[in-house]
DNA sequence: AGCACGCCGACT
DNA sequence: GTCGGCGTGCTC
């Protein structure tokens, strides 16, 4: 009898791989378990073992290396969700595993080890890891693959894998890595120091040195090493006698890597009770059907939907049951996941991919033991991938972000919808939270798909600012601008700058890009390999491309015609800012794009900056939308309105309407009125009269009546396929080809045509749209796409143009 | 996705 | 004559 076992390889294959396997092995293999297996001539890699049997197959398999785990890595429901992300998107498994496990657990040949100190000295390690380790000591690094000259361990990558546990080695990546854990300097008083009546002559010796003192015995009182920043805050401690204290050797200061969220807060302080009307939801949230376990949490800016998800989370920590928290950036939801942890800090780890690899994989495990520790996960997009065992609730939090679709590349998933399908693999509450839900959330809501939970009334206190367009049709004809600012704009930041508040001023760059063009020639300089205006950045004197890394440097001459200095055009953050300084040359203005707040911390110290009142004014895009709570802002100006509102998408208006309604949030949050200016060409558009009477309603309605209409979700479902070449000609004729074969077999096929930016890179781009019936399954018809993929393959000149599949596009 | 194999241009 | 460009096809 043979036997074999089929494995997931973290690669983009389309099916699972067969290799050969002993009676023993068979035995012992569940599905979830690591193996080692060799690829192709020389490569290994770690791969998921999902079934095994005794069915022999066309070709000869090959014989695995080694079993890595003894208990699965991955969950049955656990497979069971990434196989419905892999079938629902139309990705590759190996992808999603890919997508889904911390690479520290997807070792490769190529991986390279380094040594690293042992943090303690009784280990409880086997003797090959030791032995390994100690001969790691002497070199740099090895690779992954020559692990097995160094030892003489039956299984070597079982010993690489204790070891990567026990922190005594690490993998290059994550040693050298970008995201290096944080650093915190910790004090503690030198060795020769502690001792009692070496401590009391120094004291007598500084008699004359109060501060020098009095900082030296709030340390004799430190039992451990203290953080420097907690240690400057206790009584009597100065700065600058902790620096003389340290040149003199008196204490000594040590560098740790810290784990990114502070403190296990011992005592978690107890929820604040709920509103009647919050009370209410959560209330019909937890007697609702268990049938029917999704739920739509429609509640207005400052509602208090967030003190709603607290309750739930509470009961059903206190059930034993785990908790999965998403959020849509983790980056810019610092003040949400303080308030979480201030609650739940104990039960509490947040997953996300800015994480360090070992702080993934500790999660990864903890989840797997079901320990308590990580009872509440927080984390963006990649969380719901995570091996949950018993899962309780699913919050969607702000479930009408787009940041939840993964675009770039498979798998792209829609985290939402495959939350929702997770809560049904676990029979978990699922709830999608929003101000303004999602036109598909709202329209299945009203389904009877979700049940609808709504609140309407605010905290006391919060007034909602009062919104007001701004036609700069008019105001131009009546000269009144200076720049892109409307007098009426001008005016009201003078005033709010007067109060002693602070402003924000939205622009959406998107679809304003600013370019520079000739006056004499009206040139335009283009990307060398993309069909897109290169965009002005000053600070740099570059035009660059957001497509690609083409740079080139502001010459003060046209390329074209060599007339002197190119103008800059159109309407971005920057030219904003410029203008506003000048405006306004007393007021400390920032700007918060993506080309600001590059660094790791970016977005975090302009945040803070800003909330500290070091900045009077604050410039920026889409960023400055998303949760944050800024006290001192009363008014906030809407640059223009009209990029937004003329978006080639047909979300452009539900995107328009949420977008400008959050940033219309940013104005007075707490007690004070604040007010929002909307600068527009079109004063009439529905949207803005929508935002202006906060009508989500007539929005929804008025959206859903188009969407029927034109066809397009949630009536219809769309799959866009995606198509690349460097040959226009040979991919031209290769989306024609395909998008003919689709219309044998579909009705509705757009396409191919090509996108706003048709060339990306040097590669020519073109897109099917496929539009599929709603109230039908989509298997069949998916099905269907791969026996064209697979035809299409079969033509040798098509061979070499890239597909990219993705379903629900947004 | 990698990576080896293979067929065509710019060099010692 | 070779070195190396990247197009093509395979990996149980």
């Amino acid at each position: 009898m043979h036997y074999f076992v089929d494995v997931i390889l973290p690669l983009p294959l389309p099916k699972p791989f067969t290799y050969q396997i002993t009676e023993a092995e068979h035995a012992y293999i569940k599905p979830g378990i690591r193996l080692v297996v060799p690829f192709g001539k020389k490569k290994k890699y770690a791969a998921l073992a999902v079934e095994t049997h005794t069915r022999i197959p066309a070709y000869e398999a090959k014989w695995i290396d080694y079993i890595i785990d003894e208990h699965p890595m991955v969950t049955s429901s656990q497979l069971k969700h990434w196989r419905w992300i892999s079938e629902y998107y139309m990705c590759p498994m190996g992808l999603v595993l890919r997508a889904a496990v911390p690479s520290m657990l997807l070792l490769e040949s190529e991986t390279e080890l380094v040594h690293l100190q042992a943090p303690t000295s009784n280990l409880s390690i086997s003797n090959n890891a030791r032995l390994l380790w100690d001969k790691l000591a002497s070199v740099e690094k090895i690779p992954l693959a020559q692990v097995s000259d160094y030892t003489t361990a039956q299984n070597p990558f079982k010993v690489v894998q204790e070891l990567l546990d026990h922190k005594l080695i690490a993998t290059r990546e994550e040693v050298y890595g970008r995201y290096a854990p944080k650093e915190e300097v910790r004090l503690s008083m030198a060795q020769e120091y502690q001792k009692e009546d070496k401590l009391i002559t120094l004291l007598g010796s500084l008699e004359k040195f109060e501060a020098q003192r009095q900082t030296l015995l709030q340390m004799a009182q430190q039992k451990q090493p203290i953080s420097r920043p907690v240690f400057y805050k206790l009584p009597g401690v100065s700065k600058s006698s902790v620096q003389t204290l340290l040149q003199k050797g008196v204490f000594e200061a040590t560098s740790h890597k810290v784990d990114r969220l502070p403190i296990k807060t011992d005592a978690e302080s107890p929820l604040s009770p709920l509103t009647q009307a919050q009370q209410h939801v959560l209330e019909q949230i937890q007697n609702a059907n268990k049938n029917l376990s999704v739920h739509l949490l429609h509640g207005v800016t400052a509602s208090g939907k967030t003190e709603v998800y607290m309750h739930l989370i509470q009961d059903v920590l206190r059930s034993g049951k785990q908790v999965l928290f998403l959020v849509p950036e983790i980056a810019l939801t610092a003040q949400l996941i303080q308030r979480l942890h201030q609650h739940f800090g104990r039960q509490m780890a947040v997953y996300h991919s800015r994480y360090s690899q070992s702080e993934r994989v500790e999660v990864w495990r903890a989840l797997l033991e079901k320990k308590p520790s990580v009872q509440l996960i927080v984390g963006a997009r990649s969380a719901v991938l995570l091996p949950f065992s018993d899962l309780g609730l699913i919050v969607v939090d702000e479930s009408h972000e787009y940041a939840y679709k993964q675009f770039e590349a498979a798998p792209r998933y829609h985290a939402r919808d495959a939350a929702v399908v997770l809560g049904q693999i676990h029979k978990a509450t699922v709830v999608l939270g929003s101000a303004t839900p999602s036109v598909e959330s709202y329209h299945n809501a009203t389904q009877g798909k979700y049940h609808l939970n709504t609140l309407t009334q605010r905290f006391e206190g919060f007034q909602l600012p009062t919104i007001e367009l701004i036609d700069l049709k008019s105001t131009q004809k009546k000269r009144q601008m200076q720049g892109v600012f409307s007098a009426p704009l001008i005016e009201a930041i003078k005033e709010t700058l007067k109060k002693g508040d602070q402003v924000i001023l939205f622009q959406n760059r998107r679809g304003y890009a600013p370019f520079v063009s000739c006056m004499a020639c009206g040139h335009v300089p283009q990307c060398a390999s993309c069909d897109v205006s290169l965009t002005y950045h000053s600070h740099s004197q570059q035009l660059k491309c957001h497509y690609c890394d083409y740079a080139i440097p502001v010459h003060g001459h046209c390329t074209a015609c060599g007339t002197p200095q190119p103008r800059p055009m159109g309407l971005g953050t920057q030219q904003v800012e410029e203008e506003i300084v000048k405006l306004f040359p007393k007021a400390r203005v920032a700007r918060m794009d993506t080309d600001t707040t590059r660094g790791k911390n970016g977005h975090q110290l302009l945040i803070d900056r800003f909330q500290n009142r070091e900045l009077d004014i604050l410039v920026g895009t889409q960023m400055l939308t998303k949760g944050l709570d800024f006290g001192g802002v009363s008014l906030v100006g809407v640059v223009q309105a009209d990029g937004l509102l003329h978006f080639p998408n047909f979300r452009a208006h539900e995107r328009a309407f949420q977008m400008l309604l959050q940033v219309a949030g940013r104005a007075g949050r707490a007690g004070q009125h604040g007010s929002v200016l909307v600068q527009t060409y079109d004063v009439h558009h529905p949207v803005l009269t929508q935002l202006i009477n906060n009508d989500y309603q007539d929005m929804f309605d008025s959206q859903i009546q188009q969407r029927g209409q034109f066809k397009y979700p949630p009536f219809q479902r769309l799959i866009r396929l995606e198509f690349k070449h460097k040959s226009f000609a040979v991919l031209q004729e290769a989306a024609n080809w395909f998008a003919s074969a689709l219309r044998a077999n579909f009705p509705e096929v757009l396409g191919p045509q090509s996108p706003p930016v048709g060339r990306i890179r040097n590669q020519y781009v073109m897109h099917i749209l496929l539009k599929l019936p709603a109230d039908k399954s989509t298997t069949a018809p998916k099905a269907q796409i791969m026996r064209v993929v697979n035809r299409f393959e079969q033509i040798a000149s098509y061979r070499s143009v890239r597909i990219h599949i993705d379903v629900d596009p947004i």
